[in-house]
RNA sequence: CGGGGCGUAGCGCAGUUGGUAGCGCGCAGCGUUCGGGACGCUGAGGUCGGAGGUUCAAGUCCUCUCGCCCCGACCA
């Protein structure tokens, strides 16, 4: 490709409207354009990339043993009603209506269809396993694209479901894929980090989360280095310490005797104190010896939430533990229109709310907590002697200096890009669509059913996010646009053009794709570019150079560059670069 | 949806008490340059996001509206 002729050009200021390091470069580099919130045309540069990132997805998932197809992004709408998902997704599910008036979703995901279509042709345990995948465009009207394309509405997957017979087979099929996540991955020079994910509106039981670590990824991991327990956020469990209990009450008889050190309820006045912090302070014990009341709406119905103080509520565990769609924080007015005093609310005496506990409260005894009267708390309030609760659940954020469930480890906290997301599905989909198979036995059974995303634009962002220095991007060999970008300098100076010109149809011919900079512009200019669009491979020429029958050569990632004799140039480039492709894998 | 910010040339921005729009980059032409974003001259490019209002006069003031970005609730 000549430079001069390429659509897309490079800009020197990013667009205002690009905050993230990977939607900088990839504007400025002229590979993306914006086409409206979360709506992106890929140009020719960027989609070359992308292409490049489709060929590998395609030969793992071939290799893995999927069978590609092509399922449509119009659906009907009686399918997402059918599976019970389209309350799930809610406002996120795009819908349209055709010319007679007939409701279709936009496709944000496909198991809806593609069960429907398997259970039209699959009978028997015979055509089990089966792996069906397809890279398409999924539509989601999401509550906030953001960050370039690391999070879009529109953005193209390689979605593949398995079908099994059993959750043996299943377990054989999720292995399969997380492995070929893997190879994928390091194809693309992408460490990344698997961990224990919520599973969100997909549904299912146990789904991983492949997450390359970049402080500008917008999920949060808790792991643990000492024994490789790593988890998204959403999901991430933790030691909660049973704290040692510290009498608080000045009444010594009662102190003693009880099993449990259990003191009696004391109610004592805490002016003016509203924040956990506040009333530890003021009474004089460690937050992890109150109890937090915090209040949300699930569903439309009010709900009283305790935790202890020292801990924070992880609203994906709510709604998990509350099987609700819609979750959020209700406001004080609401909070003083359930009979509730915000800041002194206790649970002690509620009538009429639900009451969601976490089981951190059975760790520990003789809490401080609202009195339900302004300016007054309850000491040694005791579960469940002194009040009930509807539903004991771990509900609480697990957060960095944590201790880890299995092995008392540290936890640390870092930030990550969702690059892939993998789900053990179960039934619950198969069994809406009747998608059964007979077995040997010639017993009907549902099939068993996962699923396996990838987002290609995701990824291709991830790449640069976690690849690029302060001249641009730097793409690894197996994705660039072009491998080689060929840069002569003083184009008019003798011999310098149709040697670069003839350099140019031998690298082709050699089956080299190279980027020729034709342009007639100043070395400064070439060789920004060049970073910018981050070609690992640079090959100058110029007067200089010629004067010794040679051409620069230098990678992109290295400060080094070395001469190259012109003899037989494009067979030593081929050269270097099988061998830097060997290097790689 | 809640909170914050921004819409003026392709991109980055300026525009005073309201007086009819400018700078840098980029783009076109000519010339001089040529190993890390060179320089000179000439030139093209604007419904000032949109609608309504106030005014002799609106980029500027008022009302409404649309769009975009950032922080939160959602996800590949």
């Amino acid at each position: 490709m000549r430079f001069s002729k390429l659509f897309g050009k490079t800009l020197r200021q990013a667009p205002a409207e690009a905050e993230s390091v990977s939607h900088q470069l990839l504007l400025r580099a002229g590979m993306i354009a914006q086409e409206a919130a979360g709506i992106y045309s890929y140009l020719p540069m960027g989609w070359r990339v992308l292409k490049k990132i489709e060929n590998i997805i395609r030969e793992e998932m071939d290799k893995a043993g999927g069978q590609e197809l092509m399922l449509p992004v119009l659906q009907p709408f009686e399918l997402w009603q059918q599976s019970g998902r389209y309350v799930s997704f809610g406002k996120s599910l795009f819908t349209l209506t055709d010319r007679k008036e007939h409701t279709l979703a936009l496709g944000p995901t496909h198991e809806e269809v593609i069960t429907d279509l398997v259970h039209r042709y699959v009978q028997s345990y015979r055509e089990l396993p089966l792996l069906l995948y397809q890279i398409q465009t999924k539509l989601r009207d999401e509550p906030r694209p953001r960050s370039g394309l690391l999070r879009v509405r529109e953005f193209i997957m390689k979605d593949l479901y398995s079908f099994d017979a059993d959750e043996a087979g299943l377990d054989e099929s999720y292995q399969k894929m997380c492995k070929a996540y893997r190879n994928i991955y390091a194809r693309l020079g992408l460490p990344t980090l698997v961990v224990e994910a919520d599973s969100g509106a997909i549904g299912g039981k146990e789904s991983h989360e492949f997450m390359v670590l970049t402080e500008g990824g917008e999920d949060e991991v808790i792991y643990c280095s000492s024994c490789g327990y790593a988890a998204n956020v959403e999901k991430a469990q933790f030691a909660k310490t049973a704290e040692t209990v510290i009498p608080v009450s000045r009444n010594p008889e009662s102190s003693e005797g009880e099993a449990k050190n259990l003191l009696s309820l004391e109610e004592i006045a805490t002016p003016g104190t509203k924040a956990i912090e506040e009333v530890a302070d003021f009474v004089g014990v460690p937050t992890s010896q109150t109890l937090k009341s915090v209040f949300y709406y699930a569903d439309g119905e009010f709900i009283f939430v305790i935790t202890r103080g020292d801990l924070e509520v992880n609203e994906t565990k709510l709604r998990n533990a509350l099987k609700c769609s819609d979750l959020r924080l209700a406001t004080e007015s609401e909070v003083n229109e359930a009979g509730l005093v915000a800041g002194f609310a206790s649970p002690i005496g509620v009538k009429g709310v639900k009451v969601v506990a976490d089981d951190s409260i059975t760790l520990g005894s003789n809490f401080v907590v609202g009195a339900n009267k302004p300016g007054y708390h309850f000491r040694n309030a005791n579960y469940p002697r002194d009040f009930q609760v509807d539903l004991m659940a771990d509900i609480a954020l697990a957060q960095p200096g944590d201790s880890c469930l299995r092995c008392q480890g540290k936890l640390s906290l870092a930030r990550g890009i969702e690059v892939g997301h993998v789900f053990k599905l179960g039934t619950f989909i198969s069994e809406r669509f009747g998608a059964s198979f007979l077995d040997n036995d010639g017993k009907s059974r549902p099939i068993v059913m996962g699923c396996y995303g990838i987002g290609l634009g995701r990824l291709l962002a991830a790449i640069v996010e976690q690849s690029h220095d302060d001249q641009g991007i730097i793409w690894p060999l197996s994705v660039a646009p072009y491998q080689v970008y060929l840069c002569p300098l003083s184009l008019d100076k003798p011999m310098v053009a149709p040697t670069a010109e003839k350099i140019y149809q031998e690298l082709q011919k050699e089956g080299i794709e190279v980027l020729f900079d034709d342009r007639d512009d100043s070395p400064g200019v070439k060789f920004n570019d060049a970073d910018l669009l981050g070609i690992p491979l640079r090959l100058t020429l110029s007067p200089r150079t010629l004067q010794s029958q040679s051409v620069e050569a230098k990678w992109r990632m290295e400060k080094e560059a070395q001469l190259l004799p012109l003899e037989n140039l494009a067979v030593q480039m081929k050269k270097l670069l099988d061998e830097a492709v060997k290097a790689q894998s």
